[in-house]
DNA sequence: CAAGCTTGCTCAATCGATGAAGCAGAATTG
DNA sequence: CAATTCTGCTTCATCGATTGAGCAAGCTTG
């Protein structure tokens, strides 16, 4: 295909096909983005330029475009981190929803550093997205006003703003669904009334402070109180738990409500190191899947969120006229293991 | 921040805050870029341009910014998937090391099919990326002549190439270590001689049949016969474990080495459904790492590819001078569980 | 066969930022 | 005080693609 590849080489511009073809920048221009049917141009032309243009491997500058264009069809997104199961599928799902829409995604990772947050959305505006999606942002309005004064659409996912539209988790039924899965297990399976125990997440943490509001809400409707030590937002990482676990006074109860799947790591690793007899005799959910975690054998049902149906929600706010800043909490799914265990 | 934010808005240019300011673009270019010192920019001029820059939202426009200078400093990778660990954990490495060499990092996923990935190589090669990383590619050779032409280096990662430099996994190394840990363990656990049991993965995969050559090497080295039957490259999916050692004649060996953590959770499926009493009774071992996996008990070793070290020699082998088309080999990281087992 | 339409192109302005070259006016020097 | 240097700007061409306007040749039509 190529001549002679080779590095340190000048990409071909319109003004190389033409000269090679005979022709003008203006018709090689429209040959390749397909315009020239419309523009006029015969089809013998657009075949030999459509062929010099594979030769010398040529593909269009979008500097040069878009600068040119009004719309850029980009779509931005900042993501906390990609290196889990949830802002993973996110990653993933966005680039294959936006493909689908004829767009053109960006991501960007802001490693949960507001600053950086702050900087990714600028440099996306930079790069002249249409849209731009703040997924887990800490300070989501700052980054609405920066984009509503160029004139860019913005969507909060994960995290609530109160600025544009937002998409999250319905974290508060999500919770308050798994608790009471717990409670029915814990009464059904070991005798025991409750309450259960609430670990991993920062009480700060906006998600985390709805999941402990369903928790609560579940042993409400069920008329069990609920003593301030049966909170515990360590934090999420395995060490956390497993320390606020070690510090913890009092028997454990045998409920437990794990935050997330991190969380859980730190659980488990406590539980074969501090309750040797503890099989059979516990039972837990997790608001967060893992398939590993799910075969756990005390584990009794995992929240799953709706990744596919928050991104599709999102670009019906992208497409969707004028936003407002609304909040729309997508239903989670929960998963228990395929058989009941005794 | 923003006077009267709202959606519709032009984003401001240097002209429109030249007009603003009194002055020319060309003042206002240099001091937005920070060239207003060498540009002979008075401090007093400079601080009104940026104070006014701040009041208004000013981004630059990358498409007009980079259309003129010669390099883009953009780093282009593309990647087969977001939404497993090891992927994910690339990706994430991959921006912040970018970052940390003041590049500004592109990624696109290719959802592992052979098209979308040249075109994702194009699609990078538009947004005048300086150079490309191929992470995963099925064809990589193709990818490197697409760039060749443009004059854009190339890096293969995770899957090697011929006509551009590639670092993967030592798959070889750690699966052969890893073979020698699970026939350790069977011998002295179990009494059992070998051989394993190899499951998960495609033979006609690059990784796949490095690690099979590791695993037959280990065999080899202790005099162990391998028979046919011990390798059952069945895909990786836990469907496709499970029915593989459904449709097994004979009996199971008691060792077994599992290509990701992804056939492992068929495995295991497999296990509790079909061996009721396996439990404290086989031993095997895992080309991948997943915390909850790590914990099972009779998991004697994870292999965890050390994406730090392959990302850090893909950046070494962009600064570093012209590229040969070498294969570097990243050596694994064993994990094994913290206290012996019985 | 002149007037008008169609076909198949080319011309030139434009998008926003950049930076070499240039140009007043002030400050310094001999 | 003329010559030179320095300061602090401005002017303008440029990057590559896009697109409205324009133009020459060929074809219709009355």
């Amino acid at each position: 295909m190529t001549d002679t590849p080779g590095p340190g080489r000048k990409r071909p511009t319109i003004y190389d096909l033409a000269e090679l073809a005979g022709t003008s920048p203006s018709a090689v221009s429209a040959v390749l983005n397909g315009s020239w049917k419309k523009r006029r141009i015969s089809e013998k032309l657009a075949g030999r330029i459509t062929a010099l243009a594979g030769e010398l491997g040529y593909a269009v500058n979008y500097q040069a475009s878009l600068l040119r264009r009004e719309r850029s069809n980009i779509v931005g997104m900042i993501v906390p981190k990609y290196d889990n199961r949830y802002f993973g599928a996110m990653a993933e799902r966005f680039e294959a929803v936006a493909r689908a829409h004829g767009m053109f995604p960006v991501m960007t990772c802001t490693q949960r550093d507001p600053e950086l947050e702050f900087e990714a959305a600028r440099a996306l505006l930079s790069y002249q997205v249409d849209c731009l999606v703040a997924n887990g942002a800490t300070d989501p309005d700052r980054i609405a006003d920066l984009c509503a004064a160029a004139g860019v659409r913005v969507v909060n996912l994960d995290l609530p703003g109160s600025k544009a539209a937002s998409v999250t988790s319905d974290n508060f039924a999500g919770a308050k669904t798994l608790t009471h899965l717990i409670l029915d297990r814990c009464r059904d399976d070991l005798g025991h009334a409750g309450p259960l125990l609430f670990i991993g997440g920062r009480a700060g943490d906006h998600n985390t402070a709805e999941r402990i509001g369903g928790f609560r809400a579940a042993h409400a409707e069920r008329g069990i109180a609920l003593p301030e030590e049966a909170i515990l937002a360590c934090g999420y990482s395995p060490d956390k738990a497993e320390r606020a676990l070690d510090a913890r006074a009092g028997a454990l109860p045998p409920g437990l409500f794990v935050n997330s799947t991190i969380t859980l790591e730190g659980v488990v690793r406590w539980l074969n190191r501090a309750v040797p007899d503890h099989a059979g005799r516990m039972r837990y959910g997790c608001f967060d899947y893992d398939a590993f975690a799910a075969q756990l054998p005390d584990n009794v049902g995992m929240i799953e969120q709706d990744v596919d149906g928050m991104i599709a929600k999102v670009f019906a706010l992208i497409e969707g006229g004028p936003a407002s800043p609304a909040h729309f909490r997508i239903p989670c799914i929960l998963r228990t293991p395929p058989l009941p265990r005794g």
